[in-house]
DNA sequence: CGCATTTGACCGGCGC
DNA sequence: GCGCCGGTCAAATGCG
């Protein structure tokens, strides 16, 4: 359990320790396992549960991973969550120039402007498609930074939110503690 | 005054 | 080509 800067009864659940990707997913799913929950049981034994910590994530290395991260979540059962793109080799998607780091995860809050440490400014909002939920689009408020994120509520249990980091950070964050995700190294910190 | 937010317009990719 | 859909822009507006 973790709190956000801000939080009160911001809870990180996912307790699924092998969430299945749904079917639909390419092959290269399959053969990686998903390895956020064990990070997070990590950091609830460093951490004592009635000294909630405050925390943020933040992307600090991915640039020696040539292929897109991907993450992949099931989180308490009740439906399946996916992120990431796609690193089929179409030609195409070669041309591109930047491999965008991507890492989604869910927490359980009422409210959905959760404190990471990061700057961010909101720049859309959209209604998207078999929700009756809004997306907000944020970008890191520092100046060159090209970090985005996304924020919106999940469909079946409005309880949670979605978050959605996309890019790192091109300049420093305010936290140290790192971990990795799915080859996607994060740190984190106690202020 | 200098920022952030709001919100409809705009744009590009994709499927038909 | 056209319309849908997700993502972004930017002018107006709000706020300290």
């Amino acid at each position: 359990m973790f709190s956000f800067h801000n939080g009160t009864n911001n809870k990180i659940i996912m307790t699924d320790k092998n969430p299945r990707p749904p079917n639909s997913l390419d092959s290269n799913f399959t053969n990686q396992p998903l390895e956020l929950p064990e990070y997070f049981k990590f950091d609830d034994d460093q951490w004592p549960d009635d000294e909630p910590e405050p925390f943020v994530f933040e992307h600090v290395v991915n640039q020696e991973n040539q292929q897109a991260n991907k993450f992949v979540g099931d989180f308490g059962g009740s439906g399946s969550y996916l992120e990431g793109s796609s690193s089929n080799d179409v030609s195409s998607e070669r041309e591109k120039k930047e491999v965008t780091d991507k890492v989604a995860f869910k927490t359980q809050s009422e409210v959905e402007i959760l404190d990471d440490g990061f700057k961010w400014r909101k720049y859309g909002k959209k209604m998207v498609k078999n929700s009756p939920n809004p997306r907000n689009y944020y970008r890191c408020s520092v100046d060159g930074c090209q970090v985005k994120k996304r924020v919106e509520r999940d469909v079946n249990d409005p309880s949670y939110v979605i978050t959605t980091y996309v890019g790192t950070h091109t300049h420093p964050g305010p936290f140290t503690r790192i971990f990795k995700i799915c080859g996607v190294t994060l740190s984190m910190k106690r202020d």
